[in-house]
DNA sequence: CGGGTACTTGACAATGGTCAAGTGTGGTGG
DNA sequence: CCACCACACTTGACCATTGTCAAGTACCCG
């Protein structure tokens, strides 16, 4: 069955037996989404959750004038919209894919019965919510006490981490969407990134980006101005 | 049994059965705090997590230079601490008194075993760290969309809605730790304060803040400018 | 090849942070 | 009960960072 081998790549349900694997397929629908499309909308009423088996989703919130803050921007076995689940009703923010996009939706109900019947997937649920948690925390830190110059250097280096310290980086995303998941404006991104390309510390082409002075970036990072070239 | 009294008053513990309690009194301890004593700081290994019985702790991120971004007040029957317990193992935060407290200690160990064998935990837990992290998106979403006058007219009109609507608000935390947890320094909350008290929007004595105009204040939570006075 | 979106760069403005100095104010000990 | 001291708060002047607006360039997709 197709959909069962979809459903074991999602981590927190590698675990099932191969009955409750049987009976969540029965009920979870594969759906599809174009880029630019809306998944949810914040308000909407959450009838189950999701997960990300190709393709990339943006989580953000709006301000009154338009402005962006992007929240996560989820990919390969990634689940979203799972909060509702266990508080309140309604998504507390906004869902778009930002590329064409497979994913598996999970209807509330049975879930639930799952989670209750299973203490290993609510663990996995909790372990789950509490490294969102720890995400939160550290976006929380940097929005309110570091600098954009800081919050980007420790943006690639994040990407270098996550290629095994690879200096070759190739963004996922467009800048426009960087600077708002970094809260900031796609102007004030352009000038840090040539102000970095400029003083040698990082070698850019379109989405590529070259690290060459891994320590000065770190420094940066921590807090350390950008020389004036 | 005293102890037993004081766990049945936090709301994730209120449906535990009379075994329960019993095993859990027998491992949780009772701590006291001095104002401005160390609960945790962030990076220390967590051996369990707290719940609040009397006073206010306060949560936080510190930068380099000092500055502190308080991420939450945890009063009466919060818990806090209690990510670790399923990710990672340490603290991401600090955690101070405020005020002289009194909490409970909840070992790692047997709780994770109680969350197991009851699903009932597990879904207050889980429906803790949901609302916790309904929590977060919103303060990310004030912190980066929002201004500062935005941010203090939305927490006074927060502070109205706990006591019901009520004109009348008594700032339980110093306006240094209010300025902290909206992400921005005293002499800012000062001035606001002020202009809107020149505005005849609220009256502010001391603590005690009086909305006059409250319609007025909702406008500035959602954007609108302070008049010059 | 064309059209639209993304990006870059410059000039300017404004929000809010920093530093400094002065004014309360509450709690403690004499 | 009062005086004093530390700490919280206020106010002013200044300035850094970053947002905004505008215009031009590059790039990608169809």
């Amino acid at each position: 069955m197709k959909i069962i081998d979809s459903i074991i790549k999602i981590p927190i349900f590698s675990s099932l037996s191969e009955g409750q694997l049987k009976s969540l397929s029965t009920i979870v629908s594969e759906k599809s989404f174009n880029k630019g499309e809306t998944i949810f909308s914040q308000g909407d009423e959450a009838t189950g959750f999701y997960a990300v088996l190709s393709g990339l989703v943006k989580i953000f919130k709006l301000s009154l004038n338009g402005k962006e803050q992007i929240l996560h921007v989820f990919g390969n076995g990634n689940i979203f919209g799972e909060v509702p689940m266990f508080s309140g009703e309604k998504f507390p923010a906004n869902a778009v894919a930002i590329e064409k996009s497979r994913l598996l939706f999970f209807p509330k109900r049975l879930l639930l019965k799952l989670i209750k019947e299973d203490a290993t997937i609510a663990m996995k649920m909790l372990s789950e919510l509490s490294s969102r948690l720890r995400y939160f925390t550290r976006l929380v830190e940097d929005l309110s006490l570091k600098e954009v110059p800081a919050r980007l250097a420790a943006y690639i280096l994040y990407l270098s981490n996550i290629k095994g310290g690879s200096n070759d980086i190739t963004l996922s995303i467009t800048k426009g969407q960087l600077s708002s998941l970094l809260g900031t404006t796609p102007e004030t991104i352009s000038r840090i990134l040539s102000k970095l390309n400029n003083n040698g510390i990082i070698q850019m082409h379109g989405k590529k980006i070259k690290i060459i002075d891994y320590q000065g970036l770190e420094e940066i990072s921590r807090g350390k101005k950008i020389e004036n070239y």
